[in-house]
DNA sequence: TAGATTGTTAATCGATTAACAATC
DNA sequence: TAGATTGTTAATCGATTAACAATC
């Protein structure tokens, strides 16, 4: 049986708030904490890690080391993970800043746009190269995944340059899906869709449709640390 | 009955995809075209625009035309939407950049930082104030939504104040999750989560899991345009 | 008619939640 | 013991897909 992407994304979530809170504080967790933090259930949180293969005491709760020791080697391949960035706008630069600075397990091995003004210059440490030497470039250093955020026209055929070198994984911030061959996986992050989803949501909330007043339609559960206490 | 999250995020992609595709193009579309495009079946895409009311015709499909006015005006409120933005990194600008120069129907009232060499700088045409006046500024000119792009340690004490002034609808790019009282809306998204999947996915293929090879976890389907001829 | 598409219902699938025995 | 929590199964819920009559 496999891990789903929504579990993987909570385990995500759930290395990221122990490692916020367990700074100098409790070395164990309950189902009940995290599920609140995380604005979930104990249920859910439990079923997540009963997945992930880490067992839980019904005195202490959860080791805090232990589980994240546990969800690191989950996500943490052993030779870290080597990205391509295309696209160096703003958010391309945000990305690379990021993923640069923050964390620990990725390697940039190149960044790329089609801007004569881009190329060459240093941007957060790496100089960018031109998208036309993207495919033997990415050949040559062989990036495991590739973060794609250039304008929509761009997109697919940086892709396909892309897939072709062998990268198997796609993060993409381009307004329009991906085609990608088999056994190629593509996640979309789609900024200009959540925003409008909000819009939408803070207008429509009584003339569109009848919302609930105390769910919304996406499965965030809101008031939960209120109805706590 | 009302649209699921789902079924939003998706018309928010049809629209997207026909203004592309449409221009100069034909003026009508079938649920096939439209499913190969978004990578979706035919099926949902006739789903979501029966749960959208518009109807198609047998023989010619949907009206482009039609279609988009129907989308837009589920969309778009009659008066725009008001958007306060908070956090002024790269990620901050970037949105900024998307919001002022793609987008009909938004309104930037105000962007906000603490970094005191940001604050009184023009930024993509707004003058960046400081986050300690966001309370009274955002009270006075009236966000309908606010965008956080802060750190993780100043998001929820920013949603509180912006929650406070009447904000309903919050984008949180902020690497925690908010707590927010009922009938307030956040819509998260989470780089850094989206780029671990990707990363445990191009790794994880063989070794965590059995994922099948012709679909991925997510309900991305891939290769679908290559199955079609 | 023959072929293709829409609109919609029923069946399937997957994810979440409720519930509770086992345990400390 | 009494009370609380874990681990896990069964029930529920929601979303997707299959299927097909109606229509052109």
């Amino acid at each position: 049986m496999s891990i789903s992407g929504k579990t993987l994304e909570r385990l995500s979530l759930y290395r990221k708030l122990l490692a916020m809170q367990s700074l100098g504080k409790e070395d164990s967790v309950y189902s009940r904490q995290l599920a609140e933090w995380a604005s979930g259930t104990p249920a859910q949180v439990r079923r997540d890690l009963m997945e992930l293969g880490v067992a839980g005491h019904q005195k202490r709760g959860y080791q805090v080391g232990q589980l994240l020791t546990r969800i690191n080697r989950f996500f943490d391949a052993p030779n870290g993970t080597s990205i391509a960035l295309v696209g160096m706008g703003d958010l391309g630069r945000a990305i690379l800043k990021y993923v640069r600075g923050d964390r620990e397990g990725f390697r940039v091995i190149g960044i790329f746009d089609n801007d004569p003004s881009k190329i060459g210059r240093i941007i957060h440490g790496y100089r960018c190269e031109s998208v036309d030497g993207l495919k033997p470039a990415v050949l040559a250093r062989c990036a495991d995944m590739a973060i794609i955020t250039t304008p929509a026209e761009a997109a697919q055929s940086v892709c396909d340059s892309l897939a072709a070198t062998g990268v198997r994984g796609f993060l993409n911030f381009a307004l329009t899906p991906l085609q990608v061959p088999e056994g190629v996986f593509v996640e979309r992050v789609d900024i200009s869709t959540a925003l409008e989803k909000v819009a939408c949501l803070v207008h429509g909330e009584s003339s569109h449709w009848a919302a609930s007043p105390h769910e919304d339609e996406f499965g965030h559960r809101q008031g939960q640390a209120e109805g706590e206490h």
